[in-house]
This record gives C-alpha cells, structure tokens and sequence, in this order.
DNA sequence: GCGCATTAACGACGCGCTGTAGTAGATGTC
DNA sequence: GACATCTACTACAGCGCGTCGTTAATGCGC
C-alpha cells in the first residue's frame, strides 16, 4: 500500500529523506555522519526523527546485528508525485476541469515545457497499455 | 502576481477560505455566520483567521462604511491547481521525469480518468495556443 | 457633537508538531 | 561479564493554528 503524504515535513526531516534517498538503506550512525552541520547535530537528535518518520510511515527499518538499517519506503520521486496528485484531489472527487486548467496553467508558468514533457509522457504510457 | 502556496492551511482556516471561495466577498459578519458550529465560534475567532489569512496575502479586503470586506486572491481552482503544480517543482528545478511518471501513476490510482482528462485539456490547450 | 453599537487590533493561551538533546535501559561483542 | 554501542523514553523550546477576551477605533443616529 502506498503512503499517503500527510503534511509536509519539516527542514531536518527532509534533509534526512534527501540523505536516505541519495545513499539507500543506512543505519542511524551513517545519516548522521552524511548530515553537515556547523555545530555537529546530536547523534541521538538524527535517531529522534528517523523514529518519527518511522512511525508516520515514511521509512521501513530492519535490525542489523545490534542497530537499525533504515531506508525509505517510496522513492523520492513516488513521494513528490504522489504529494502532487493527493493535492489535486485533496477531499472531494473527481477535480474539476477549473483545476486541472489552473493547474497546467500554473505549470507552464514555473517551467514552460513541463506541460509539453506531461503531454509526452502521458502518450507514451497510453501506446504502453494498449 | 500570484500567491505562492506556502503551507496547506489549518482546518478553520480551510473552511474560511471555503465560504469565501462560495459566496464571493463577504464582510466578517457574513463569514461568522456561514459558518455553523454546535456552539458558535466567537466573533473574534473568526476575524483573526481573515487577519492571518490576510497576513498571508490569500485574501483582499477593502473598507466598506466601518466594515472590511474579504474576498479570496486566488480561486479555489488557482489555489488547488497552483498548490499540485507547486509540489511537482518545490526547490529543485525541473522535476525529473521521473517525478512526472510517479505523478500520473499517484493520479490514475485516485482517479482513473484524471490522466485522460488531463491529456484532452493539453491538447485542447495546444490547439488554442497555435 | 455625543453616545452607542459595531468593528478592528492586539495579545494571550493551549495544543500539536518539529528541532534539539540528555539519560537510562537494552543488546551485542570480546 | 565488562564495555561500547544503540535504542527508547522523556523533555523542552519555538511556531502555527484554533480559540477568545480586552481594548481601542470608527461610523451612525439623534
């Protein structure tokens, strides 16, 4: 089953997703070390919202020897995508055409050949399926 | 300009922007009385959701006699479409193709004919724009 | 012009989520 | 069995949001 996105996550949990989905499964140790900061983050803080990501869903973990290897559960692209179309149909049915227009409207807008890469890719899986 | 979608709003702060989204521009009174609760939220509740949502540059008001008057900035189709659209491009610069293939799949598996509805309205739009 | 009723501005409080971390308890290694 | 490591639990501050109360402004009717 997938996961649905929730809320949005907050800067250091996404900092952690970005570090799990750059790198595979790591124990808790190895994202700590992949996370720069200045001052050093507490080893304990890195474990803290790796348990929290955890219990919302967002990372599978398996016992290796005596600690934990984690790694996420959808792809950083599933994740992205997946926020995307949950927003379009957030509550209600079916989104109305409105919706979709603003949508493709505010598409084109930040990237002028998204629109035209989505056209593609939709024709492509359409030849895919048949 | 066009608001960028910073947060998903908060329950109340949705259903404010529903009411406004339904019956045009309203004055407080009008929004405080839209909406309907088991005990009746106070007054000033509901006129500290516009002041944030205003704060927020969501909503427009104008002085009307002693009364402001709220009016949303954005549609709920602008709003909805612009928030999708947003995830799809948050941060990074174009979104991979494969954020745009996770994307479809995520919106065929809520709504099957979303992918088709979409793939008409490009084209619609492709023929409009030549 | 004045008082009244309505409206807005500001501040406040609780709660949940997130960033941050310390301490204590479990567990595997040698 | 001692030690190093790892996890679990707890804690606390800051912020966003729901919720109001209090106080200040403002317009209307007489």
């Amino acid at each position: 089953m997938s996961v649905a996105p929730p809320r949005l996550l907050g800067d250091l949990e996404t900092e952690v997703m970005t570090v799990l989905w750059s790198y595979g499964p790591l124990s808790v140790r190895d994202v700590h070390a992949a996370i720069r900061r200045k001052p050093a983050l507490a080893y304990t803080t890195v474990l803290t919202v790796l348990d929290r990501l955890h219990a919302k869903g967002l990372v599978e973990r398996v016992k290796d020897g005596k600690a934990f290897v984690y790694c996420a559960r959808l792809t950083r692209e599933e994740w992205m995508g997946g926020s995307a179309a949950h927003m379009l149909t957030s509550g209600k049915e079916p989104p109305s055409t409105g919706v979709l227009l603003a949508f493709l409207d505010s598409a084109e807008k930040v990237d002028p050949q998204l629109v035209e890469r989505l056209s593609e890719l939709i024709a492509q899986r359409k030849g895919r399926d048949e």
